[in-house]
DNA sequence: TGATTATATTCCACTTGTAGAATATAATAT
DNA sequence: ATATTATATTCTACAAGTGGAATATAATCA
């Protein structure tokens, strides 16, 4: 997966791997968390696979530049990927392991957990408010309107996939105190 | 996270990698899909952290089976991990990653694109719904219901997202075809 | 002036996850 | 009678992800 998002990012334009981790960390990282040194890594399988090609541009002081740019098999590798059977949909919730197993503490304890979640929830919904703003802008800076599109789909669904959170440990919290009452 | 859900299975009862592996599979598969493999390899290490204990029972015919149960140490462990700060809450989401680039292709391919993760989630739905009256059901039978109200959590979680990826979906295909008629 | 941040990449050790082959026999289904 | 499934584990090779050290300098902030 991290592969073909470096690929879709050279897509857009050709890019260093420093301003690549930017990116990430600007406007992927809430649905990806990737590592600089994994993204240098799978810079240089991209060009093993000759999907991109590298040039070096030398610099004083830091070290050089190694800028990367999409090949046509790189395109159509991207749009191979798009298209494929795969939606996407199997993902691992780090959160239902916990919960799973949260029959081994008190229930007192356990409205505290689902108090913390839904709280972290909804401080992280607040901060994505600007967001579709943001968007709109930065496409029409680049002037890439079509695009814009898709990145407000991502986003929209952050915003309801926390709000189902912030449901979601509500119901557990009116479960555990159902319990308590008996 | 796979060695604390293994370790909090073995604190439900001993069990070899194979009952290990069906629990997995039937319960737990669709927030994580665990490998026999992997789980082989994870019980090995749990026994050199000694949070499991190994007691091999010779067979004729099948290999020895291995019956791992938690130790004092594998307990405490569990509950330091269901207490410690981290909450759960990153997931890379996969379908995020190919939302943002769909950009690439016609609006046409993309509705039809969200319409299979409409169908999809939607079968997936469909086949939760006699879950609640197992995991009912299974938690009476062993004796277990103050478990079986945490397992039920997981089940509506399970419920209210795709419940959300369906209408997500839906106001994706909204937003596309909203952008076609102009 | 001194400390921090930004730029830019490489390297390493480690853990986790993927994918499937290999082994061997009993029980069950067709 | 034959084929498949269930039981039970080991092993290998590889891909992906974590976490941080190391290097080097320019620019900016206090």
């Amino acid at each position: 997966m991290l592969k073909h998002g470096i690929l879709g990012l050279l897509n857009y334009k050709e890019m260093t791997g420093y301003e690549i981790m930017e990116t990430f960390r600007d406007s992927l990282n809430y649905f990806w968390d990737a590592k600089t040194s994994q993204i240098y890594r799978e810079l240089q399988g991209l060009e093993q696979k000759e999907w991109v090609n590298k040039t070096v541009v030398p610099q004083s002081g830091k070290p050089d530049k190694n800028i990367y740019s999409i090949t046509t098999a790189g395109w159509e590798e991207l749009l191979r990927w798009l298209a494929d059977d795969d939606l996407g949909l199997r993902v691992k919730t780090p959160v239902l392991m916990k919960v799973f197993f949260l029959g081994e503490r008190s229930m007192k304890e356990n409205i505290c957990y689902f108090e913390s979640v839904k709280k972290s929830c909804e401080l992280f919904l607040k901060s994505l408010e600007p967001v579709p703003q943001l968007i709109n802008a930065y496409g029409d800076l680049i002037g890439q309107k079509e695009k814009a599109l898709y990145w407000q789909m991502t986003a929209e669904y952050g915003r309801r996939s926390l709000q189902m959170q912030i449901e979601w440990a509500q119901d557990c919290i009116r479960r555990l105190e159902g319990e308590m009452k008996l």
